[in-house]
DNA sequence: CTTGCCTCTGACGTCAACGTCAGGTTTTAG
DNA sequence: CTAAAACCTGACGTTGACGTCAGAGGCAAG
C-alpha cells in the first residue's frame, strides 16, 4: 500500500508517518517510480509508535525500545531503559491520578445542591 | 516573601513564576521599589499549578479551572470544562496504562532466563 | 492527452513552557 | 560605602512533532 492508505488506515497523517521514517522509526519499500509501498503489518506498527508517543516517549526512547517491544527481546542496555521509562509511566499516571481527584472533588461540590450556596448567577 | 524565595519553596524558576504571571495564573503584590512580593499561601498554589501543568493541561484551561479548583465552587461553564478534562485524563491514564503492560510484558520476558535464548552477547 | 489526485523532496512555520541573555535597579552583607 | 546577590523588563532562543507550502513528477480514468 502507499502511504496515503496507510496515513488513513492507521489514523495519523502523511506527514507523520515520513517524520516516523526520517526518524528511524519506519521503513518502506520504493516502487520504482521512487514511492513509499508499505507492507499491511505497518498499520500495526504505526498504531504502537502513536501508543508510544501518546504515553510520553520520545523519538528517540521509542527508536530504542520498539525493536524489544515488537520482539519481546530486550538487551541488557534497553532492559535499563524499559525501567526507566516504566518508573516514568508509574509517576505519571500518580500526577493524573491526583488531579482527577481534586477535579471529582468540585465536580461532586457542583452537583451538591446544599453547597453552591456560593455561586449566584446574573 | 519575594520571588527567588518562594521560587525555592515552591521547586520551580524564577523564570516560571514570571510566566505564570504572565499568564494570569499568579498575582503579586509589590513593594516600593516594584519587587514582587508573594504571600505564604502562594507556595501551595504554585504547587497546584504544576500538578495541573504535569497532568497535561494548557495555561488557558488551568486559567479557567484553577479558580474553582481552589475554591471548591463551580459556574456552569466551569463544570463543563472539567468534566471534558476528566474524560481527557482518564483516556490519558488507560494510554499509559497499555503502554505499562506492555512494557511489563518485555520486561517479563527479559527476566526470563528460559526465554532469553534469542539474545547473544558479543 | 489531459485532467485531477497522489506522491516526492526540501524547507520554513507553529506552539507552549519556559531558558537565557542584556542592561539596568535594588537589596543585603560586611 | 561597596561589592555581591537578587530583582526588574524586554526580547530572543529552544525543543519536539509535526503543519504547510512550493515546485515537480507519477498514475488511473475518460
Amino acid at each position: 500500500m502507499r502511504i496515503g492508505e496507510l496515513a488513513s488506515r492507521s489514523g495519523v497523517s502523511v506527514r507523520a508517518l515520513r517524520y516516523y521514517e526520517e526518524q528511524g522509526l519506519l521503513t518502506s519499500l520504493r516502487s520504482p517510480a521512487g514511492q513509499r509501498v508499505y507492507p499491511e503489518p505497518a498499520a500495526d506498527r504505526v498504531r504502537l509508535i502513536q501508543l508510544l508517543y501518546s504515553a510520553g516517549l520520545s523519538s528517540r526512547t521509542i527508536l530504542e525500545l520498539l525493536p524489544c517491544v515488537e520482539s519481546q527481546v530486550a538487551t541488557p542496555e534497553s532492559a535499563a531503559r524499559l525501567g526507566a521509562e516504566r518508573e516514568r509511566i508509574d509517576a505519571q499516571i500518580a500526577e493524573l491520578t491526583a488531579v482527577r481527584e481534586r477535579l471529582d472533588e468540585v465536580i461532586a461540590m457542583s452537583l451538591d445542591p446544599a453547597h453552591n450556596c456560593e455561586y449566584r448567577p446574573v
